[in-house]
DNA sequence: GCCAAGTTCTTGACCTAGTCCAGAATCTGT
DNA sequence: ACAGATTCTGGACTAGGTCAAGAACTTGGC
């Protein structure tokens, strides 16, 4: 398959991928420009998007795909209990999600208070920490009525 | 099928039940004393127990009565990206969960800061919001190694 | 204690998200 | 342009969970 790259999206994109080490192709340039226009975008939101504009993609080249990149930093899987994981391309900066119980509609949100002070462990049992994960569950405007 | 209750915690069992207009069966008995003995058990963990217990019981009594229970509050529900769910009894405390990325190890945990600092959402995006959950991720002293 | 009504349990089919495999196609450095 | 490494395809498979309908059980009123 032919790569064009006729616009300058596509070539950071290209950039970013072999900055990682990793082969340039269609299917990956697609994943990647889905999530940019979709955050929070499931498995099959992003296959569906990729197959319009290259035409076909297979649904495991899409999952290798996002675990390739997710591995590499480049995109952040999130999977709120009950729901399916999703994707996201907002990385490095420890956000967090507002979930809706009632209709899965996601937000990011920051810490309302600046640094991260309850996310250290009162008793680590030993582990090494890496993440803490914060999800605030509620029910968005409309599922309020 | 008869419901010997001949142990002082079945007993308190039943009561807890009937406090929230659930009928009192032997399969939802043992489904909860189950769980005491096993915090963040699987339902796959609680429907072997039980077996051993009862002689036998169907998936679905399982996954009806933790869903019951789940609704009444006599359960929580959790279920950290990547895991299946998981049960425990000890509700109406908000702790948090520390789980190891390598073997699915969990631990409870309090928050080291008192209070919900930083559980209360920036931007709460009108949403009415119910609770905020926290997942400590990292490796424990085993999967260090 | 017994019965009707309502609830719960069983059985078995089904579904979805995701994984595994092996071979074909594509990309990269030289 | 070529060889070797990587990636993609297609199809089978798995785990965890849900759905539906009828049988069995529990409960409250007599």
């Amino acid at each position: 398959m032919i790569l064009l790259v006729n616009d300058s999206n596509a070539v950071d994109l290209a950039d970013k991928l072999r900055d990682q080490g990793l082969q340039v192709t269609a299917q990956r340039i697609a994943v990647m420009e889905a999530l940019a226009g979709n955050p929070h975008a499931t498995a099959e939101d992003i296959t569906e998007t990729v197959r319009n504009k290259l035409g076909s993609i297979s649904r495991q080249a899409v999952y290798d795909t996002l675990g390739v990149f997710v591995e590499k930093n480049l995109l952040r899987r999130i999977q709120p209990a009950g729901s399916v994981a999703r994707y996201e391309d907002r990385v490095g900066d420890n956000h967090h999600h507002l979930v809706c119980r009632g209709c899965d509609l996601m937000y990011d949100i920051d810490c309302a208070v600046g640094a991260t002070p309850c996310l250290t462990a009162d008793d680590d049992h030993g582990f090494l920490i890496d993440e803490a994960e914060v999800v605030h569950w509620g029910l968005c405007p409309a599922c309020q009525t």
